[in-house]
DNA sequence: TCATTCACACCTAGGTGCTAAATT
DNA sequence: AATTTAGCACCTAGGTGTGAATGA
């Protein structure tokens, strides 16, 4: 609560008389207290309907200066890590087939917000978003949702009762509060804010993804606007990724800030005319932790929680796009809790580098086994059809260094594709043609869908089972448990029934553990079109099979902790 | 000069008083005038210096609407193409060496606008070329060029007296006089202008290149200003192209306009502080010959001539960026007269092309061999070190069908290469670090140095020479002879004094014939580091050896017209 | 130990001229 | 016969995560 006062603080002080239509987000925590971590990236929203309230300027913050801002429940547990091995990790969702749950949450979301359904981009062209139906209802909190139940956990992979992310508005400008605000690809926030949302920064500077992109509705087409973008701290905390636990943990009081910037839409000043027809993409802007920060990009401090800001500011006559205080303009500003994130230098959670891997277009070269080299190809064919590779060498399987990691290679890919195949929807380019008026290109209509999967051909043609490998029993994950069942929790999937007979197979003697021909039984599942999803006979996913390998960095996708517990019991309440 | 009127009056009728501050472009035709065709490249300008004059808007013209202008002498020949058969067309510098005298011309016009001596964009990134020095002079006509004899023809390699090719300011705000404008890239521009500009235009629209890059001095900081480009008919007529003749000849009155379309700078407005540290590049603005413009590009008729203009607009208190009309705002036009070119849809000039493979990274892949894959050039390695294919396959060089090409693949290559050596300063990329201020990247500081030549170690590596064909006598160029000579003299090239003894024997005997090896001997040429420049022992320039493929497009760079004529002897006056 | 950086391979996006085919 | 079109290979430009190396 004092924390949802901190966040709409933070808002660059308004010295004019503000307004607060916002609902606060509401999310029940109640039953996931007993489990003591909560994600940090659950929102920091108030609870409940909140009338108008009237700000003060002495109640402002400076974005950068949130120190006495109370914080999230996290650090209320900060240091419990390591092993109390929460056996409630993984089954959460396990014999529970809901996969569908997931998505008439995020369609419900959609409706509720004009004419989006599922694929936010079909025909940008010429933008239908705005024109028909109901527009974005500002500060209007329906409460109706008590049956939507999204597995947001943030947690790390503990589900929570269900969660609302709903905008927040603000502004000064009584001539602004009937412009609404529609947050474009809002479901790949969602799923990105469900795992707890991370965003790159670099010295050169990082684009963000999913990117913010912004649509309004009600502008006055003669006016002159512009739109801009800032990132404000959430709170004052630094955290640190409990690999093991797969959450975050608060790691201290956070670092002194880096300089503000308030990003405007490099195509401001809008007329109210062009911007009424076009989406408002924020994808040029870059995240860095450099604070010569030499051209326009936001500096952020790495390992701290953030909430990106759109601000919708009216012009006035004859003035000129360069803004430096809201304070000063006529402006509102619209907050959407599902973008907050981590900024980081590298990814923490392996789930969120799957997420981005699997929906940025940038980075389909690291999507399904597209990756192996035709030399790489060859090889692999060879090792799989050879005895020698199934049979003579199982005990020395660790001796990576000698194939030049070649095994290991095709392993992590032939399951990180069976990954992918729960949530790609298509393999095709999500590539959206860019109409004139939209500056760039990225939006993502075929975002993973959940409840289509995806086979993985490629695979299937070049990778021939023999007889062998097909009846060898042995199933495994190169992804701890824990955030297995994040996975399945979040995306509805039971791994117990099963309707693969390979993969029953290979589940029911996933503790034997053949890497190759686990691999192989999870590719043979892939080509029939179904997901790999992989549990022991007894409905509990099984810990990983496969050894870390030598010289895997710690934050790899690949790499597996040495001691890692067994995956812990449903502890879904 | 009455032309002259008609390109002025082009501009969009201004309402208030317009002044002239410009110079007409010195261009002396005398000499030419007994070749009759005049080039259309050549711009219709002034002649002399004109006092400052009041426009009426009466006097103003529809920029579309020139029926009633003059045209360029132009058609006054009309349709005298066929084979007068140009003897004066092919040598007109042979034997006079003034390599340099070009490049000096260069250089004047860039040491007279500012600080930008040869390399216009040697580090954009700071943008110096405002800060020091003389600004551009507004109307300032200096006459002391009549010693920067460019050879400048237009007229199909038939040079011409020397041309002056300064920019003309037009206005009707007192207030914008004291603001220069530069054009960037000038010596590109003067490269193509000499050749006979073309651009292409599609129907999803194409580039312009050489890119409308300007900048700006004596801003205003606190002014706000648009920069705006449009381009204007140069005349009513169309043209078509006479291959044989390598020159553009009247094909009858203009075709009716398209649509007008005033292109404002995408980043516009500028504030007169950026506009200061900034070139402002048009590199994003699309040609087409699409009337459904769907996307604010330019409409153009194919095979008419127009002129880009620059159009600096002071932004009035609170007003936005679209501007419809001209007349409507205080404005300052700059027209550069080595910026007109001829709409095409196809290249209609093999040296235009040549050029702009040569300038334009994009087209980088059409650059010397690097189109030979490895295959083709593991072939080509053998067949050229075979003496089967050298000796044996001589009589049956034309049937290409059954080496799928290959062997006129490389040959052409092998003499576009040799031809590209005589332009390639360097085969790194133009490449420039676009800084923030800057929208996009292409800049070409390394433009085609004509003093400095370039060899091929590709080839030179790649395909050796055998005892045989090095003492083969032949030599050939796939390019007709008149073209030849106008490049050559473009580029002073010499082709007589040839330093290089294996061209010489080429030279020597380039009426014999045998392609391969005369490729061979282009080819040792240029890994001498020397220009290919092959011509008969009588000094003339030999007509292309190889014989026309079958299947070429009449327009392809590699046809060969079954019958042009032997080239003309020099007719330099 | 944890966090950051860098060169790299692999992508997207789109600008080139080439050239066969279509169009007029 | 002259022009225009469309698919193509080949580029530039730059956005991805990778994984080893480097810092604190």
């Amino acid at each position: 609560m004092m924390l949802a006062g901190a966040l709409d603080d933070a808002m660059s002080g308004c010295k004019a008389r503000a307004t607060d239509f916002s609902i606060a987000a509401i999310m029940s925590r109640g039953s996931a207290a007993a489990n003591a971590i909560r994600h940090p990236s659950s929102p920091p929203l108030q609870i409940g309907k909140l009338p108008e309230t009237s700000i003060k300027s002495e109640d402002e913050l400076d974005p950068h200066n949130l120190d006495h801002a109370e914080d999230i429940d996290v650090d209320a547990v900060s240091e419990r890590e390591d092993n109390e091995s929460s056996k409630e990790d993984a089954s959460s969702l396990i014999g529970t087939p809901r996969r569908n749950s997931h998505n008439s949450h995020i369609n419900k979301h959609s409706n509720h917000s004009s004419s989006q359904n599922g694929l936010s981009n079909k025909s940008p062209r010429h933008h239908q978003n705005q024109s028909p139906s109901s527009p974005e209802p500002m500060g209007v909190g329906k409460e109706d949702d008590e049956d939507n139940h999204s597995p947001n956990g943030g947690a790390g992979g503990r589900p929570i009762k269900p969660t609302k992310l709903e905008l927040r508005v603000r502004g000064n400008c009584q001539d602004l509060e009937s412009i609404p605000c529609h947050l474009e690809t809002k479901e790949l926030w969602e799923k990105f804010y469900e795992l707890g949302t991370e965003m790159i920064i670099t010295k050169t500077g990082r684009r963000m993804f999913p990117t913010v992109r912004a649509s309004f509705t009600g502008l006055r087409s003669e006016e002159r606007y512009a739109v801009l973008l800032d990132i404000v701290p959430v709170d004052s905390k630094r955290y640190r990724y409990a690999y093991h636990r797969s959450s975050w943990l608060v790691a201290g009081k956070a670092d002194p800030p880096p300089p503000y910037r308030l990003y405007a839409h490099p195509d401001s000043p809008f007329t109210g005319e062009q911007l009424k027809k076009q989406v408002v993409s924020f994808e040029k802007v870059k995240l860095t932790n450099n604070e010569m920060d030499k051209g326009g990009q936001i500096v952020l401090n790495s390992m701290h929680r953030y909430q990106p800001r759109i601000h919708l500011v009216r012009l006035k006559e004859g003035q000129s796009v360069p803004i430096t205080d809201l304070d000063c303009e006529d402006h509102r500003t619209y907050i959407y809790p599902q973008t907050v994130f981590t900024a980081v230098t590298a990814y923490q959670n392996q789930l969120i580098t799957k997420l981005k891997i699997d929906s940025n277009p940038f980075a389909k070269g690291f999507r399904d086994s597209s990756r192996l080299t035709d030399f790489e190809r060859d090889t692999m064919e060879g090792m799989f059809a050879d005895p020698h590779y199934l049979g003579a060498r199982l005990p020395g399987y660790l001796d990576l260094d000698a194939e030049n990691n070649l095994i290991e290679k095709a392993r992590t890919r032939l399951i990180w594709g069976g990954l992918a195949a729960l949530t790609s929807q298509s393999g095709s380019s999500p590539h959206q043609p860019s109409p004139s008026l939209m500056t760039s290109p990225h939006q993502f209509s075929n975002l993973p869908n959940l409840s289509s999967l995806q086979s993985l051909p490629n695979l299937q043609g070049l990778y021939g089972l023999n007889g062998a490998a097909r009846g060898s029993p042995a199933a495994s994950l190169p992804i701890p448990a824990h955030l297995w069942s994040q996975w399945t929790a979040l995306h509805g999937l039971a791994s117990a029934s099963n309707p693969n007979p390979a993969l029953a197979a290979a589940a029911a003697a996933s503790h034997l553990g053949n890497p190759q021909v686990s691999a192989a039984l999870a590719l043979a599942s892939t080509s029939a079109s179904s997901p790999v999803v992989v549990s022991s006979p007894n409905g509990h996913i099984t810990r990983p099979l496969f050894p870390a390998p030598l010289n895997l960095h710690r934050y790899s996708p690949y790499f597996l902790p040495k001691s890692s517990p067994q995956e812990p019991p449903d502890q879904q309440s």
